[in-house]
DNA sequence: GTGAAAGCGCTAACAA
DNA sequence: TTGTTAGCGCTTTCAC
C-alpha cells in the first residue's frame, strides 16, 4: 500500500481535494460535519500531507534578512560565510538570504535597523538585550515576520525561537576546564570580556565565576576586564596582567579578540598557563596546536545558520520546530579534537 | 526576474525539455552540438534544477537498510531510536528504513548478512574490518546498492562513505584530558576495551597510547584488558585493577560496558581517579553529574543516522555529498555541557 | 461552503 | 537522437 494522497482522503471522505486542503491549512470555512469526516479519512489513512509537493505547488519564495554585526569579529565573519554557503544550497528550495549589518554596541541603532526591515519572510538577528530592541523585534513579529535571535537572545522578546548555547554553562565549562588543568594548583586566574552589556558575555561570566567560586577555591579569580573585543585591548590587557601578577596561572577570554592574547602570550613564551578562550578561528586552531591555548569552547557557526534558516521556514509554513535538533551544543575543542 | 525553469532553458538552447533533462540528467546520448547549447543556456540563465519537483516527479521512494548489532549495547538502541524517529520525520520525503540486527564481532554472519540483503537502494551498516565483510561490501556496491558504513569502517571497501568519527584522534584526545585532568600526578592508568578485533577500539587504543607515551612519561600504563563490552565483565576488570594497582589513578575505557565501571566505582566509593569513558548514555550522563566519571567522548547518533540518510539519498540521486556537512565531530562532555 | 480544473518544475513513457 | 505529453501531490483561482 502507497502514501495516501490528498485525492485518497477526498474520496473517503465524501468531498472534494479543495475541502480537504481548507480544513488541513484552515484556509476558510468549512462546514463542521465535514471537517469531522476529512478529519475522521486523515486519520483512517494515516495521510501525511507532501511537503514537496506543497512547496512545489505553493511556488513560495523565503525572503530573510540576517542581521549581524559589523567590526571584523572573526566568527561573525564565519556566520557570513555559513549564510553564503548555505544559501547556494537553499537556492534549489527557493530561500534567499540577505545580509545586513549594525552596530551591536549600540540598541538605538539596532533597533531602528530592526524597524526598518520590510519585504521579509523572516529575519535572523545577533541581538542585544535592551529594552528598545526588544521593541523593534516584538514590532517585527506583530508585523507577521518571524524573527530569531541568533548567538545573543532577547529574553524577554517574542521572538519565534533563540538559536545559540546555554552561555552560562559556557561559562561553567570553561571553569571546570579551568580547575581541572590547573589540578589543585594555587594562583590566580584572570577574566577578559568585551562587555557585561553584552548578555552573552555577562552569562559566560556569571557560570565561571560560579563554578571556580564553589569548586576551586584555592583559584584566586582576578576582577574582570572588560576589553571591548578589542585585540589590542586584550593584547594589552594580557601584557598588564601576567606583569602585575607574577603567579597568574590561568586566563579566560569570555569574548572575542583572542588573537590579542595568543601573540602577546607567544611573545611572552607563556605556554604554562592554563588558557581557555571561545569559538575557533584560523587563530585559535593555530593557538590550540602550540599549546598556547589549553582549550577553546565553541558553537558550530554551521549548525547555527542551518538551525536559523530550518527554524525560520518551519515558521513560515506554520510547522512545529523539533527542539531536539535544534539545539546548539557547547562544542569543547583540544589539540586532539579539531574538526 | 524569476527563478529559471527547465523551459526557460530548452527555449534558449533551442531544444525541447526531454534534452536539457538528457543533458541533465546523462541520461541517453544526445547530439554533442545540442550539450553545448544547453550547458551554454543554463550558465547563462544560472539555472539550478529545482530538486523538489524532480523529487516529485521521479516519485522516488528511498528503501534504506541499517545494519546493526544485536545485543543491548546502548549505544546502538540509541542509533536506532533516532533511525526510527528520523524515519518518521522523513516519511514526508518517502523516506523508508529498515534495520536489521546481526553478530557484530562474527565476520561471516556479517558478510552474509550483508550478502542476504536485497531490494534495498541504500544500506548502512555498522561494520567489521575483515576480508569476507569487504567483499560482502563490495558485493552490495556492485549490484548497485549504495554503502555506507557506520560508527566503524571497513576501510579498503568500495564503500560510498564512512559516517563516524577519526577514533585515533578520539583516542588522543581521551589522552589528552587524562594527562592534563591528571595535572603531573604520577601513578598509573588502565585501559579498558571490548576487543583489539573491532576497529574503532584498536585505533582509540592505538592514539591513547601514543598521546600518554609522548606527552605523560610520567603515568604508566597497564596492560589492556579485553572485556568485551559486558558490563559484567567491565565491572570485575575494574576490581581488579584497584585491587592489583593501589595506585591506580587513572582509567580510560575504549568501548562499551561503561555501567559496569561505574557500578563498581560508585560501590568503591573512588571519585578521586580521573575516569574517562565514550559515549553518552542516561548512565554516563548520570555519572558525569555524580563526578564518577570525569569526561566522556562521544559521537552524536542524531548527527550520524541523519549523515547516512543524507549521504545515502545523495548517493542515489547522484549528487555531490558535501563533505564538511557530514564530517561527524569528536564530542567531550563534561558535567557542565551535557546537552 | 464547495468543487473543477489549471498549474508548480520536473521526469519518463512513447512517438517520431 | 529528439520532441510531445501525461502525470507526481498539492494549492489556488474561479464558478457554482
Amino acid at each position: 500500500m502507497a502514501r495516501a494522497t490528498i485525492e485518497d482522503v477526498a474520496a473517503r471522505a465524501g468531498v472534494s481535494v479543495a475541502t480537504v486542503d481548507r480544513v488541513l491549512n484552515a484556509r476558510s470555512t468549512v462546514r463542521p460535519l465535514n471537517v469531522k469526516r476529512v478529519e475522521a479519512a486523515i486519520r483512517a489513512l494515516n495521510y501525511h500531507p507532501d511537503r514537496l509537493a506543497a512547496r512545489l505547488a505553493r511556488g513560495r519564495e523565503y525572503r530573510f534578512c540576517f542581521v549581524l554585526p559589523e567590526g571584523d569579529n572573526v566568527f561573525m565573519k564565519g556566520l557570513e560565510d555559513e549564510i553564503a554557503a548555505h544559501t547556494s544550497h537553499l537556492a534549489a528550495e527557493r530561500v534567499e538570504a540577505d545580509i545586513r549589518h549594525t552596530d551591536v554596541f549600540d540598541a538605538a541603532k539596532l533597533a531602528s535597523a530592526l524597524d526598518a526591515i520590510h519585504g521579509y519572510d523572516g529575519v535572523a538577528v545577533v541581538a542585544l538585550d535592551h529594552p528598545r530592541v526588544r521593541e523593534a523585534v516584538n514590532g517585527l513579529m506583530a508585523r507577521g515576520t518571524e524573527v530569531v535571535t541568533l548567538v545573543s537572545d532577547v529574553p524577554g522578546a517574542a521572538r519565534a525561537h533563540f538559536v545559540g548555547i546555554d552561555n552560562s554553562a559556557a561559562g561553567r565549562t570553561a571553569a571546570t576546564l579551568m580547575g581541572r588543568f590547573l589540578g589543585g594548583r594555587g594562583g590566580k586566574v584572570g577574566i577578559i570580556a568585551g562587555s557585561l552589556a553584552l548578555r552573552d558575555h555577562a552569562e559566560r561570566h556569571f557560570g565561571f565565576v560560579q563554578v571556580m567560586g564553589q569548586e576551586y577555591p584555592s583559584l584566586q579569580l582576578l576582577p574582570l576586564r572588560e576589553e571591548r573585543d578589542s585585540a589590542s585591548r586584550t593584547g594589552k590587557a594580557t601584557r598588564d596582567l601576567f606583569a602585575h601578577h607574577p603567579d597568574l596561572i590561568g586566563l579566560y577570554n569570555v569574548g572575542a579578540g583572542t588573537d590579542g592574547i595568543i601573540d602577546t602570550l607567544r611573545q611572552a613564551g607563556r605556554r604554562d598557563a592554563v588558557v581557555i578562550a571561545h569559538e575557533l578561528t584560523a587563530f585559535s586552531r593555530a593557538a590550540l596546536m602550540d599549546g598556547t591555548l589549553s582549550a577553546v569552547i565553541a558553537q558550530d557557526p554551521g549548525h547555527e545558520i542551518r538551525s536559523a534558516m530550518r527554524v525560520l521556514m518551519a515558521r513560515c509554513d506554520r510547522q512545529p520546530i523539533l527542539a531536539a535538533q535544534e539545539r546548539i551544543s557547547i562544542d569543547i575543542f583540544l589539540r586532539d579534537n579539531l574538526p
